[in-house]
DNA sequence: TATTTGACCAAGA
DNA sequence: ATCTTGGCCAAAT
């Protein structure tokens, strides 16, 4: 996986996300003036720069986690330790669900 | 160069 | 509420 520019420029406006709050592959690819916003997840799933890219704080428009690591199965344990990673930031989910409006930086 | 794919989104059935 | 459809853009093959 190669990394390119407009990686490059979704994991810096990323960075910029501060704790407790959350954005979307939405919001985030508007931001950068595209509405790619799937070319955002695939920059994700590459995701070079593990701490400083935290693509747990990413969430769906929907407010739910979005698919992650290989989306385990019915359970997906993983994505609920990011569930409770991003409570521990201050970030209140229910039923899986974030509170968007509450939580969603303002790029 | 062309086709496929994807951690998406919104609207319709 | 769940599933399908079409659309969107960039990266990979």
């Amino acid at each position: 996986m190669k990394q390119t520019s407009f990686n490059e420029k979704v994991y810096a406006l990323l960075k910029k996300v501060p704790k407790g709050k959350v954005t979307t592959y939405k919001a985030l690819a508007e931001a950068l003036g595209t509405k790619a916003y799937r070319a955002v997840g695939q920059a994700m799933r590459c995701n070079p720069y593990a701490p400083k890219v935290p693509c747990h704080r990413v969430v769906s428009s929907n407010g739910t986690i979005g698919g992650f690591m290989g989306k385990n199965d019915a359970n997906s344990n993983e994505v609920r330790k990011k569930i409770l990673m991003l409570m521990d930031e201050g970030i209140k989910i229910k039923n899986d669900r974030i509170d968007l409006d509450k939580y969603t930086f303002r790029l």
